[in-house]
DNA sequence: GATGAATGAGAATTCATTCAT
DNA sequence: AATGAATGAATTCTCATTCAT
């Protein structure tokens, strides 16, 4: 499994080599020979895909985002209107993405900071959405008189902040399920923002 | 103040550099030179105050995590029995501690992986420490009915996760004091645990 | 009009593309990315149109040294026998060549160094042929009387190290015409071989 | 010789060898580990003695620079008022730097153009002091009749880049004394001017 | 003729660490 | 304790060139 050079494409051998390598030894504690070698190429031809080291972590980053933001909004198509069952379908499908891509979910955190002024300032743009979100359902509950919390947004911060933990201790052969865990979470968020039981 | 060389002791002067450095650029992205030069201090006279980068950083979380720990415990000294309370005094000193700390916690967390596997096991211990003196606490109070959770060891986790987070984006100069944000976490905590208000 | 691609020719266009740049970069610090961009070609089909960078570096002095060479010699064929006049036509045309091709009279002094050492040689040959047209004439000046140095061939070469000097300088947009320039050189020469005014 | 390692003083050694390298292969063309090997010293070790190796040529450069102008300015204090024998003086010193100094002489001219935007202003900035230099004496002469040229600028600028041809061709090993050639060119700077005999 | 991927050598530079003084 | 020079391995990235399509 060290070699992916038979994947049907370089070009996905190289960018799962390097999450893997972000994933594992950091921004700067994975090397370019060690993504090459993970992939199954030559260290030069890394280049091809990326011009740098940093366009990897940017291009891994745009799409963490952009697929957990879709992965969230989508579960909330489907939600009916109450600020509850909301809540609960956002929780369950954003701990669903960082359980289904625990190194997509940790290197989105934890390695943004190594990013040029430039490209951290538009991922961070993209994590607030998902933050807004949230938010909105938030306060639309409080508003509602179903959520009593008087701490809407440092709420909204520690649901999030609590979740994107998992991507820390997850593992797949773990005890609990995915939807255990997604579950939990939810539960989690309705008593932080104190969800009145019917 | 870029320069530390008139510190009272130079090997403060290192270790606050040190801390510094990791903070800012993790432990990979912060060189020795660099260390060097925040701490005013030639290159080869970090090498009088640890034998290795690994060193520093290993002293650095080593003191984080025991002043976390008694930080933490000493608060419980001076609670009374009932489970609310002692939560309540154990997350304010907890988000206390980071809170006036904020570097440090930020490297217990984030660059306790970079250590050689011995250091980190004995680091990890102590970090365990903290968790079952919450964890403690939860399960008295879930026993005691105090608390309704069904989930104790996960609001555990999800309780020290969301504290950690905190040092992520607080800023000294920020809107909120540390009393404003110790007593909110605190709220966070009662709520995940499911406490039952009087 | 960073790409030539639309050119009538693709060949044409890669040449004019490495002369540009090995005469803004040198023959070193151009690379074949750099030429190919400016030809609005792709990279390999530089390979299409000489076998390496060397080889286009060939091929622009073997034609640069030709024209040079021709020009000068042209113009002699309508001098008269005078050699006040025949000198006074070779620096003009000499000038002239420098004049309208600027970047060719840079290369093929700067650049020379950097060939291959059968290259390298055949071109010196290629010049010294031009230094001895001038050599010829400043000869035959002295002997006739009309010349009154008597360093022939040290003027011979100042004269010509003097002209290839202008390639360094000269700017299309600048204030002297070409027909100036080759003038004034043209009195330089005259003035360095000590020609005898009537 | 390939190893100055034994000399009085590393620096030296380096500074000698990337001038030897630059005269020898030009700046792109000589490699970090060329002047390493050419020093006698381990590769980084040269990052001791300059920060790049754009730093190794601006150093050269300024030195020769100041040196060129020091030598051509010191032998005008031994000079007498007449604008020809200021002349004299002045290409004897200025040819006398180049013949002792052919290396330096070399790079001075043909490296320049690969230096950032501001080291290279500030290097021709010196350059044109030079150039002052000599323009002063021809001015002088002219306004006093003992030149007749009316290009004083151009004629200053052709002295100064035939002269500066001799680093091209010049061998220690030469038919050519020192003196000689030093003789010759003020010979020709004489009749460049258009000095009238007495 | 044209393309894009591939390659291995080599580029400049920085690294943590050591050592003699 | 403090210094500055030294070291060798490793870093990111670019190079000229080749090849299958």
């Amino acid at each position: 499994m060290n070699d992916r050079s038979t994947a049907s494409n370089s070009r996905d051998a190289v960018y799962a080599a390097a999450l893997e390598a972000f994933a594992e030894k950091g921004f700067h504690g994975a090397s370019m020979r060690d993504i090459a070698r993970r992939a199954g190429v030559v260290l030069s031809n890394l280049y091809h895909y990326a011009d740098s080291k940093s366009d990897l972590l940017v291009e891994l980053l745009k799409k963490a985002n952009y697929d957990h933001l879709s992965a969230t909004e989508w579960a909330l198509t489907g939600a009916d209107a109450s600020p509850r069952h909301r809540l609960e379908a956002a929780v369950k499908a954003y701990v669903g993405y960082i359980v289904d891509h625990p190194m997509e979910a940790l290197i989105a955190h934890s390695e943004l900071r190594y990013l040029g002024d430039d490209d951290r300032k538009r991922l961070v743009m993209a994590r607030d959405r998902v933050e807004a979100l949230f938010d909105g359902i938030i306060e639309d509950g409080v508003r509602a008189g179903t959520f009593t919390t008087s701490h809407s947004r440092g709420v909204t911060r520690a649901v999030l902040t609590m979740c994107a933990g998992i991507a820390q201790w997850y593992r797949q052969d773990g005890r609990l399920s995915r939807e255990d865990i997604a579950g939990e979470y939810a539960d989690y968020a309705l008593a932080l923002v104190g969800s009145i039981h019917d």
